[in-house]
DNA sequence: TGTACCATGTAAAAAGTTACATGATTGA
DNA sequence: TCAATCATGTAACTTTTTACATGGTACA
């Protein structure tokens, strides 16, 4: 049991869902491939932390709808209280800070453009989500309960986007810094 | 080459260090170990990209001091400009928030106020290298120009600062939510 | 006395990525 | 027609982590 093993089993405690859902819902916290889950799925399954039942579908291959058993909730709630290990980062751009020094003007502009870019594309995706999330959340009545499932999906959102915003804003930052000719020794 | 050793090229750019130094200056942006930073210098080293030399120490181990040749800041160069790959984040607290629910509400607190504590320790030492660097600036005469080594340090530290200021915040905001009684079924 | 820092390396294991494999549907 | 989505799996490879190895100094 790893990590990611767990991450899978968080999402199952929330609704049974197939392995390819799960990749798709991992993706935010935690990138990981199909070829990564559909293995710890199958080795969950036979350590009895999931169960599955086989879906035929009309025109689709057919899926195995997982879910988590008491065994796997109770596994859950064991790593839930333990000291969460420290967040791990590897951002390429970032990286390439040390040297900007090296390239010319045009180069570093269009380096911030293009993950200026990104950012702005992630954000519109989250506003959306939680436009959705919180139109759900109308139609069923209650507010949000920190005891409810949904609770975790929402403090993601909000956390996603506030992200989102410091990125582009330090894009931004660098952005003007470059042109207000602090340096103009340029191209 | 993959990505880790054009880190390391980038940092050597700016300026001559041993392997030991190199780990300890590139984990805010990649987290490495040892292990894996050797072995690649040694790599380097034999196809031309860095050279060394040795260096005898009084009561310390000898060490290798290691610096850029112009093939490797070359290859630098041509990395720069590529499209940067998405940037890759793990962090084990962001999937414990899909089971929040199944924990108990002093269980849910301490978890926040653990990452605070984490994210607080962290702004107090970005805060203390952003005095210093400043204190170096201004003991140089220039301002800050952005085809300089240190510009990189800076943007990189002023992106530190304000991602933990976000995590600060949105622990407390949570931590917020919690006590505000929007759902009072705790313990 | 035990831990942390400096300093380098290797070996083994775990985790993660890319590629191979299959196959139908839908939209650009 | 090409790419994307749904859907599952394995094999090969790369990357990263953990453990093994050594050894002195300095600070609680």
């Amino acid at each position: 049991m790893n990590t990611l093993s767990y991450g899978l089993l968080a999402l199952l405690a929330q609704e049974s869902c197939t392995g390819y859902e799960l990749m798709l819902k991992i993706q935010p916290v935690w990138q990981a491939k199909h070829s990564q889950i559909y293995p710890i799925l199958a080795k969950m399954e036979r350590s009895g932390l999931v169960q599955f039942v086989s879906v035929a579908q009309k025109e689709k291959p057919d899926k195995k709808v997982y879910s988590i058993t008491e065994k796997g909730t109770s596994a859950l709630q064991a790593w839930l209280p333990d000291l969460s290990a420290e967040p791990v980062k590897r951002d390429e751009m970032l990286l390439k800070m040390y040297c900007l020094w090296l390239a010319d003007a045009a180069t570093t502009e269009r380096l911030f453009r293009e993950r200026l870019k990104l950012y702005a594309k992630r954000m519109e995706k989250f506003r959306a989500s939680l436009a959705e999330l919180e139109g759900a959340e109308q139609g069923s009545g209650k507010p949000l309960g920190v005891r409810t499932p949904s609770f975790g999906k929402y403090v993601l959102l909000k956390r996603a986007i506030d992200h989102a915003r410091m990125e582009i804003d330090w894009c931004e930052w660098v952005l003007g810094m470059l042109k207000s000719g602090i340096d103009s020794s340029g191209a």
